[in-house]
RNA sequence: GGGGGUGUAGUUCAGUUGGUUAGAACGUCUGCCUGUCACGCAGAAGGUCGCGAGUUCGAGUCCCGUCACUCCCGCCA
């Protein structure tokens, strides 16, 4: 009942064709992704990866209409016929104005009806798509998607390898160095016990190519992380690990603007403005609450701490007295929120880990209802001056530690940014984050911790300051983060390429000299065998994916993603394995019972 | 590890205050139909109401537990 291909070559994809083809005589490979069966005629809408084009079969070729009548959804043919020009344009379809009248059909396979559907808006559950992501990635969206990630990775290849830069593979079979996130492991059979780890980054390979004298490194790398997943967030995905030796920050900012700029004319012919605008991090905690500020609106955040130094109202006092701030938001035209609506949003609020949410309302030139009756009128004066509200708006204050109040003024403000439409969703806003500071404080631990990681140069005029206990939360690095529309693209920095400040670094993260020996050890050797000064990046490829196609999710830029809690309903990964396989790599399984 | 949401036909969903035989649309199957384009018309099949236990004369609906997916926090560059 099949046919075989039996030499058939396809001559056209179904969107290659337009009315400037009327005439010819093609052959079209592709899936029946619609059929209209009028009893005499029979339109079929075929479809390959370029998209639909409409076969018409004609009752007076009797071979092709018998078979044309067995045709059923996701049935894959082969159609030759004739390219004419239709009476009526589909307007819906890119070849919408033409028809392949069929001259021959050949059926090449068959399908059982589809557990999902591909030719409907009526989209499944994603864990039934996820099952079947075979048919799932047949959904144009997803086809699209993928294919434009195809189009990204090109286009940077092409970018940088004209640029000078070398593509080059580092092992996916690595030493396990944990900081940071955990690591996937693999058993090695042969040394019994031990293990590789899968690479959280190319970090420390990419180090060493560059202290190898490459001078310019990419590679389109696979990341793991065994971490919890987020709506953006994949135990493996990729990056664009790239870096350069001799270079300043600057440099670096320059070359990724510009394959930014060329990514986005070259696969969605956008053109972006460069240069990106640079802010400082504490300046963009300051107005935003967050290292990964949305900058399609303004919306900034107000410290009113000074203002608020000798207030009686007992949050405010409290947060004060505590080292905490004042500070609040302006949600334009939202003093009409209802009791119920504020409260949603205290909600939010605790929710970001506050334990309450102050507002007023602004009223002819006033601050009234919530929390107004405690403020004195010069403090209601000051504040509408310094936040410039205006009548109708509402005032929303955040009174903590300033960790607290950065967070939930941050949430509060994306919130209202997308509530209240502030931003063109078709806009791309990026932004330098620079000067973050090297060390954080864990106060629960007790101690310091390195803020992106720990191969960074400090910034050369705080060297000095590691001498100087009371000055390691001032050190600053020379690292930054590119950001767009409120999402991190991609994280980097100037390497440390001396020594002696990379073991002082280690040593202030926790690590003593005998740790990071065992650790560390192959890559402090070889930073004493002339390292040349060099830093990098690393673009999300997934993020980057994500904002340029408009996806929600991280698994509708990945072909084969895997669900929150990190298995592939697919393939059923991961899974039991034989115990000749353990046995083999000497490991007993031993499973806590809850 | 914690909090929220969802789970009913192959699929998307509705299902009132706990009440007789659980519905619709799409899909599938059968028949009719020569210009449709989300074709149309007539008919049919299709259900462990996620799973388990409970309350009740009676549970899709209420209680408890559990599983899966999802969003967020913790975690994570």
């Amino acid at each position: 009942m099949l046919d075989l291909l039996a030499g058939k070559r396809r001559s056209h994809f179904a969107t290659d064709l337009n009315i400037d083809n009327v005439g010819e005589t093609v052959t079209l490979m592709g899936w029946v992704h619609r059929r209209r069966d009028l009893g005499g005629l029979i339109f079929v809408d075929l479809r390959d990866h370029s998209g639909l084009i409409q076969i018409t079969f004609n009752p007076e070729n009797e071979k092709v209409i018998t078979k044309a009548h067995k045709l059923r959804n996701e049935y894959v043919i082969s159609v030759q016929g004739k390219v004419a020009k239709k009476d009526v344009e589909n307007k819906n379809l890119k070849t919408g104005a033409i028809e392949i009248l069929a001259e021959e059909l050949d059926l090449l396979n068959v399908s059982e009806p589809l557990p999902v559907q591909v030719n409907d808006n009526q989209i499944a559950d994603e864990d039934l798509r996820l099952e079947y992501r075979f048919l799932d990635l047949r959904r144009r969206v997803l086809n699209k998607n993928i294919i434009l990630r195809h189009k990204i990775i090109w286009k940077i290849r092409e970018f940088l390898s004209t640029r000078g830069f070398f593509e080059i593979e580092t092992p996916i079979l690595m030493k396990s160095t944990p900081e940071g996130a955990r690591d996937y492991l693999v058993p090695s059979r042969v040394h019994p016990g031990n293990f590789f780890a899968l690479p959280q980054s190319p970090q420390i390979y990419k180090q060493l190519l560059m202290i190898s004298g490459f001078d310019k490194y990419f590679q389109i790398a696979r990341c793991f992380r065994d971490e919890d997943l987020r709506a953006d967030r994949q135990p493996e995905f990729t990056q664009l690990d790239m870096e350069m030796s001799f270079v300043t920050q600057d440099e670096i900012f320059e070359i990724n603007e510009e394959l930014m700029k060329y990514i986005f004319k070259e696969a969605i012919n956008l053109d972006i403005e460069i240069p990106f605008k640079r802010i400082p991090y504490q300046e963009s905690m300051d107005k935003y609450g967050c290292d990964k500020p949305d900058l399609r609106f303004a919306m900034e955040i107000n410290d009113l701490s000074d203002i608020l130094a000798n207030s009686e109202f007992k949050v405010f006092k409290d947060a004060l007295e505590n080292k905490g701030s004042v500070r609040c938001i302006v949600a334009p035209g939202c003093a009409t929120y209802s009791r119920k609506m504020i409260d949603n949003l205290t909600d939010k609020a605790k929710h970001l880990g506050a334990k309450g949410l102050a507002f007023c309302k602004v009223k002819e030139n006033d601050l009234d209802a919530g929390i107004s009756k405690f403020l004195t009128d010069e403090e209601k004066l000051q504040i509408l001056a310094k936040t410039q509200a205006k009548d109708g708006d509402l005032i929303l204050f955040g009174s903590d530690k300033n960790s607290v109040v950065y967070k939930v003024l941050a949430g509060l403000r994306n919130y209202f940014g997308k509530e209240l439409e502030l931003y063109d969703p078709k806009e791309f806003n990026f932004c330098w984050i620079t000067d973050f500071p090297m060390f954080e404080y864990n106060e629960d631990a007790e101690r310091w911790e390195s803020m992106h990681h720990m191969f960074t140069m400090p910034k050369e005029e705080h060297i000095a300051y590691f001498d100087n206990p009371e000055k390691i939360g001032d050190i600053q690095g020379q690292l930054y983060d590119l950001v767009c529309n409120g999402m991190e693209l991609s994280s980097g920095s100037i390497r440390c390429h001396l020594a002696d400040i990379q073991q002082k670094i280690f040593n202030i993260a926790g690590f003593d000299d005998e740790e990071v020996e065992k650790r560390f050890g192959f890559f402090v050797k070889a930073l004493k065998y002339g390292t040349p000064p060099h830093g990098g990046i690393a673009p999300g490829i997934d993020r980057l994916v994500m904002i340029m196609t408009g996806a929600d999710s991280i698994r509708d830029v990945i072909a084969f993603p895997k669900t929150l809690k990190a298995v592939d309903l697919m393939s059923q990964a991961p899974s039991t394995v034989d115990m000749k396989q353990l046995e083999e790599l000497s490991i007993k399984i031993d499973i806590k019972e809850k």
